[in-house]
DNA sequence: TAGGTGATCTTG
DNA sequence: AAGATCACCTAT
């Protein structure tokens, strides 16, 4: 399927983008292996205004870097030592907005995955939670800073997918955040099985 | 339910 | 320079 735009990133709105972004496809074409899976399950960081985000109020440090960059750049980051996370940037340069891709259901590319998970069979614990999805589809620290491009880490438009079938609610893993830690910007496709209970 | 794991950030 | 923290996952 054909990369969307980067223009879609563009918009001066993160939390309608983690919305919009239920339905469509991620595909990864890494080291001449191709898998493509629906996104099931995002969650909307904003650069001012949220202590959950790290580059919240302008910080700018080694790690935060990328999120200057303009909507469309991977944010990649190791958490806990051990898990890589994957994240979308939006807006225009400097707003440090991003989205971040939880779960996917996979599609296309199965038995990859399966072997780089060391799992197998086709259930949620193949691709639900962000650190697995990264380890499906092959998603490493070498992809940060990247920009997503067609034939390399991409999103297509996959289906729409109406509102009665989007769970919202508050975001995961973020309870020093204080108050904000209430935001409802996490969304997930309710008739996947392929996001965090 | 607890512990692994290491880069990142803060404190002294 | 050292210690705390952390957008998670696996196996007891």
């Amino acid at each position: 399927m054909n990369a969307i735009s980067n223009d879609f990133f563009l918009q001066d709105n993160v939390v309608q983008i983690a919305r919009l972004l239920i339905g469509m496809n991620l595909h990864t074409l890494i080291d001449g292996k191709l898998c493509v899976a629906k996104i099931t399950e995002t969650e909307a960081y904003r650069g001012y205004n949220d202590r959950a985000c790290h580059a919240n109020n302008g910080r700018r440090t080694t790690r935060t870097a990328v999120f200057y960059e303009s909507g469309g750049h991977a944010y990649v980051y190791l958490c806990y030592g051990i898990h890589r996370l994957f994240n979308i940037i939006t807006n225009v340069a400097g707003k440090a907005d991003a989205v971040l891709i939880r779960s996917v259901e996979p599609i296309e590319g199965m038995k990859v995955m399966q072997e780089r998970r060391n799992y197998f069979k086709v259930d949620k614990q193949l691709s639900t939670g962000p650190g697995r999805l990264t380890q499906a589809m092959g998603i490493g620290l070498e992809h940060n800073k990247h920009l997503l491009k067609e034939g390399h880490i991409w999103v297509s438009e996959g289906s729409a997918i109406p509102t009665e079938d989007v769970l919202v609610s508050t975001r995961i893993g973020v309870n020093y955040a204080g108050e904000d830690a209430l935001l409802p910007w996490r969304f997930c496709y309710k008739k996947s099985e392929f996001f965090t209970k």
